[in-house]
DNA sequence: GAAGATTGTTGTTGACGACAACAATTGATG
DNA sequence: CATCAATTGTTGTCGTCAACAACAATCTTC
């Protein structure tokens, strides 16, 4: 319902309304923008973690969407790829390796080795922790995984263009 | 408590355990990782998401570090921006403009209006709609927010480089 | 004037990061 | 060797966020 709506219309009554100061936009272009035109970002602009949160949406919902089919979301294969790449690791060391929360990965590998793609097999030497396999089955989806990821990868070298996905790797492998 | 792996150890016995295959690691190095040392990330290094989901976790928590003395997160600081430079928007067409939803806008300007920073005012041609403007308070807490930003982003120009970031800026600026 | 679209709102769902506890186990220190 | 601190996996809660789905009020279009 949108009650607290129409309460604020009834109290402000049909007052201000127009009163629309000069857009001042500071870009200097100095274009107007009263209808759903463009509209200016002027100090957003130039920020870096507005373009990233805005790039890192798109390209995740597009991961999202070549990986529907086998229905695997970005974090999932991070998870199978590390471990596939280091077989035997502990959650802790796979946690800490791909910056998540040990508590967060609990339920990651929970559904994963639901769908037996992974294995908790305990460690001998030392008797807190798992070590973490790739099941049979794991291995060959994450072949299929690998490369539906390979075509999301060329989805965004279409996007931004095939170099400057080379400079963005390079400039953010620091993260990596 | 940790009932559930205690019952996989015990119905695990002391069995594989120690049984770890050849790491196989692609990346040519073929060194080992038994304790923590380093982690191969093989596949995973070259995926654009990865490197951005990364990054952009690093940029958002410096952001708020640097602004929690005003207690403004990164969304909030965007939807000020745009309404600062655009005067009169309607929320539809702030949400459109930054990628967020209305739905999820209505709780922003909630919160920012709770605060006396932003107007919900009844637009006179369009009773549906409300025209956003930033209070007085609100400009000139905008104006602070804008340098406590500036030295966020001074920290993004340390950790990258300064060049660097006019790069990711200018091949991300298809996304703002 | 009726039908359909738009705007703001509420609510739900699920992924996710951040914390705080906790039991079991290990490691270090006395 | 006994004890205490640290580690590991787990559970739980909290808050943020994106994605939907509904809904009332209002506008637009025919």
């Amino acid at each position: 319902m949108a009650t607290k709506q129409q309460a604020q219309r009834r109290a402000a009554g049909s007052r201000a309304a127009v009163h629309r100061p000069k857009p001042q936009s500071a870009n200097g272009t100095g274009r107007d923008h009263d209808a759903e035109r463009e509209i200016g970002l002027d100090a957003l602009v130039g920020h870096a973690g507005y373009a990233v949160r805005r790039f890192q949406l798109w390209i995740f919902q597009d991961f999202i969407k070549t990986l529907a089919a086998v229905d695997i979301r970005p974090t999932q294969y991070s998870v199978m790829t590390v471990i596939g790449a280091n077989p035997g690791l502990s959650q802790m060391a796979v946690a800490k390796r791909l910056g998540i929360e040990r508590a967060r990965l609990v339920h990651l590998l929970d559904s994963l080795e639901a769908r037996d793609l992974v294995n908790r097999i305990p460690s001998a030497t030392d008797r807190r922790s798992h070590a973490l396999h790739l099941t049979t089955s794991g291995k060959a989806a994450l072949a299929q995984f690998r490369r539906l990821a390979a075509e999301h990868e060329r989805h965004v070298a279409e996007k931004i263009g095939k170099e400057n996905r080379e400079r963005l790797l390079q400039i953010l492998a620091a993260f990596t």
